[in-house]
DNA sequence: GTGATTGCAAACTTTTTGCATCCGA
DNA sequence: TCGGATGCAAAAAGTTTGCAATCAC
C-alpha cells in the first residue's frame, strides 16, 4: 500500500473524530510505521527514526500518536517474548491482505535459537474458526518448542 | 499434577544447578502458581496471593524467583495482547503429562480478549517438521489474532 | 482566534539491582 | 560455618500526565 492511500485513510479518521488535527508528527509517525511494515518496533525505536527526519519531536509525542493510532485501528500492539516492551506495527488492515505475515518459529528450549519456518497449513483451520465461533482471524503465530538438532546432539 | 510431584521437580533442579537453595520462597510461588494453573498471573498477583500466607515476602524476591523458574523451564511467560504486563503461569511440561497443555488462543485485538480453542491437529505437522529439519518439538502454541464476535459488531 | 497538539519535565508503573542481614545445607 | 537467598530501598526502564507555548483549521 503506498503511503499516499494510509495517509489519506489518517486524515480521513481524523476528520471521522471530529476536531482532530493533522499534524507533521502524526504523519511522520505513521510513516515510519508504513516503511517499517513487517517489523516490530517499540515505541523508541519510532522515536529514534522519526527523530532523524524531526529532531524536534518528543518522546510523549510518539506515545500519543500511538495510543491515537491504535484507537482508530491504523496500527497493531503486539508482545513478542517476554521482554516487558510493547510493540507497534502498521495495522492489518493497512498492510495489504496479500502480504500477511505468517510467524512460524521454532524456538529451542536448550539454547534459545530461533529458526523461521513457512508453512501456509492454517489457511483452512482459520475458515474452520470464523465458522465455528464468530472470530474474524486477521493473522496467526505458531511456536513450536523443543530441542534443535545441535542441542539434541549434546545432550547424548 | 500433585504438588507433591512439582516440589520434588524444583528440589531436583536446584541441586543440578548446584549449590542452589530450597527455600519456603521458592516453594510458595511454585504453589500459587500451581494452585492457578490456567490463569495468566503477573508478577504482583503472585506476590499478593503469596503475601496471604506469608506476608514478610519481598516482590523482590518473586520477580527473582520468577527468573529463576524460567530459566529452570517450570513456568513460561506469556504476553496477550498489549497490555504491557509480562504474566507467568506453571510450565506445560509440568502441567500434566496426558492433557498437555496445547496453547490456543484466539487473542482479539481490540478488546485484548483471550479465549481457549482446542486443536489437535497439529500432532501431524510436528513429525513432518522433525523429519525435514531435524529438530525435535515437545510442545507447540498456537495464537490466532483477529477480531472477536462483540468487537466485529462494534465496528460497523 | 480558538481549541487541539506539542515539547518538556515531572510523575507513575513495572522490573532490576546493591547491600547488609539471614538462613539452608 | 559459608555462600546463596532475602528484604528493603534505591535505581532503571517504560509509559503517562500536567502545563505553558505553539500550530492547524
Amino acid at each position: 500500500m503506498e503511503a499516499d492511500k494510509t495517509q489519506k485513510l489518517l486524515k480521513e479518521r481524523l476528520k471521522e473524530k471530529g476536531g482532530l488535527k493533522v499534524t507533521h508528527q502524526r504523519l511522520l509517525v505513521l510513516s515510519v510505521l508504513e516503511e517499517n511494515s513487517g517489523s516490530h518496533m517499540t515505541a523508541e525505536d519510532i522515536y529514534d527514526l522519526v527523530s532523524e527526519d524531526y529532531p524536534e519531536i518528543g518522546l510523549a509525542t510518539v506515545y500519543r500518536t500511538l495510543q491515537l493510532l491504535w484507537d482508530m485501528q491504523l496500527v497493531d500492539r503486539i508482545n513478542f517474548g517476554g521482554d516487558g516492551c510493547v510493540r507497534y506495527e502498521i495495522g492489518h488492515l493497512l498492510n495489504g491482505g496479500e502480504t500477511k505475515h505468517n510467524h512460524h518459529h521454532l524456538i529451542c528450549k536448550r539454547c534459545n535459537k530461533v529458526m523461521p519456518f513457512d508453512d501456509d497449513l492454517l489457511e483452512s483451520l482459520e475458515d474452520h474458526i470464523e465458522k465455528a465461533t464468530g472470530f474474524h482471524v486477521l493473522d496467526h503465530e505458531l511456536k513450536f518448542y523443543g530441542l534443535c538438532k545441535d542441542c539434541m546432539k549434546k545432550q547424548r
